[in-house]
DNA sequence: ATATACACGACTAAATTAGTCGTAAATAGT
DNA sequence: ACTATTTACGACTAATTTAGTCGTGTATAT
């Protein structure tokens, strides 16, 4: 319970793989995934989600590559998990109004509170931190 | 991502449930299940699980139930969800030892920490907070 | 006795996550 | 222009996890 995705997992080990290597240098899917041990298609995938979202670049054909374009204090874990797995909560009703329990649901203040809790931690963590 | 899951919830609704009960009753299953609408079976198996664990008592033949035997204040998240759900992290790396990264991952430590901080936050919750 | 309530393992169904494949588009080097 | 390399992306399958059901057994109050 509480965990993350194997995808969140790779792209965060892609992430602190980018933020290590010089500037301006481009590191491949196929890099990576063989440095590191994960599966290529999946990796290419989460990255490029991160692409999309504008936290990493990606520049096509030979020599191309990835890099990172945000400094790692502005890319915050929540952000990050929400790029990746969409909307972060321990349940769906803090996001979601369609719960069948409803009103009779004694639970939901409490929860939003514990959500509140985790949020607030993943936002005060960026990726800066990651890197140590 | 991070989510609970349901039996968690439906449990964490029951006990909130016989906290509010007066002080000697009990409350059964069937009552809390279409109180709430919650699938009566699920919920049997979590309070079956709560009782083992000691959180619950169980009282068998009619006129039987459950109710509460620890205080409220005792009774932390980190240990609930441990409970019904097992080891709580964020990653299975933080218990198993059996991992095929291994060596070249990179963000090890620092998921660690994360999980620390989310255990803490757990940790420190209690039922009585869940109560108000 | 009987009806009520918990105990529990085995099973099925649904949903989510993990991983693969095929194809397209951009581009550097020749 | 051709080729090899690399990202982009949707469709698909496989594996795993979660949700929910069922059958059977045991205790007990009336």
């Amino acid at each position: 319970m509480l965990k993350i995705t194997r995808k969140a997992e790779y792209a965060l080990i892609a992430l602190r793989h980018l933020n290590g290597i010089k500037d301006g240098k481009l590191a491949t899917v196929k890099e990576i995934s063989t440095q590191y041990g994960i599966p290529q298609e999946l990796l290419a995938k989460a990255l490029q989600q991160l692409a999309r979202a504008k936290v990493i670049e990606a520049t096509k054909g030979p020599s191309g590559g990835y890099k990172l374009v945000r400094d790692p204090h502005e890319i915050n874990m929540t952000n990050f998990f929400e790029i990746l797995e969409g909307p972060m909560g321990i349940m769906d009703c803090y996001f979601d109004s369609g719960c069948n329990q409803l009103s009779a649901c004694n639970i939901r203040t409490p929860i939003n509170r514990i959500n509140d809790s985790i949020r607030t931690i993943f936002n005060k963590l960026t990726l800066a931190d990651i890197t140590y």
